[in-house]
DNA sequence: TGGAAATACATAAATATCTTATGTATATTT
DNA sequence: AAATATACATAAGATATTTATGTATTTCCA
């Protein structure tokens, strides 16, 4: 059975917050252990966040004012719940639109005909 | 008159290596300074290549046997001109192909819809 | 014609980000 | 009962890039 790989790490570089400010804008909110598998599971595995990438992001990014937390027991274990605060959402925002913005550039980039310039 | 703001390094990172390659790919040869100036040209300023970055980039490209190089006087002033090995060629062919896959599952995650899933 | 800017290379220290490894503890499945 | 999954966390090491610095030649323009 074939098993897709996953994307080099290099490319996966940078695009972390990104990929946890956007879940976090459409979902609500959601705990670090479930952005690690639902990333996965959308991406089919293609992308897999560690929790030693995973966990020091949120914690930046709560400590800049993106996100806020919420703890919740599920019996006697803890979750963190992560929500964007409002300058999270501006900053969202602003990151998704960045993005966008360099794939055009790369693919432009990438996609040079032979011989021309 | 509005100057259109370079995407930031984080984003950037990662993709030296690939933009590199494919340049190379179509331009044939280059050299170190032309590569930063082109990409610079061809993206209007919004991706910039430090020379501080390209250098270790094109040395160690070349060490891994992906690049070779030949040099050329104009007056006193040395040019190192780099061009794809054989097996360049297909590390080009694989990281071009590897991060237009990364574009797609980037696109995909990033166009989620709201309260899907 | 002389100084600034551009061309062209290079390396090193500092910084940022991620991987890998490790640790703790609870809950579920087999 | 043991293995796996859930759920957090941090630290050492690896890697890639920025920023700073250095050297030297050539071109532009005032």
């Amino acid at each position: 059975m074939y098993i897709c790989p996953m994307y080099s790490s290099e490319l996966i570089k940078g695009t972390l917050k990104t990929i946890v400010l956007n879940l976090l804008k459409e979902k609500g909110k959601m705990y670090g252990y479930e952005i690690t598998q639902k990333v996965k599971e959308l991406t089919e595995g293609k992308i897999q966040i560690t929790e030693g990438a995973l966990y020091p992001t949120l914690h930046s990014l709560e400590q800049n004012g993106e996100l806020e937390t919420e703890k919740e027991y599920i019996g006697k274990r803890v979750r963190k719940y992560y929500k964007l605060t409002k300058q999270g959402h501006v900053t969202a925002a602003e990151r998704i639109n960045e993005f966008a913005g360099f794939m055009n550039t790369m693919k432009f980039l990438l996609d040079l005909e032979p011989k021309m310039g």
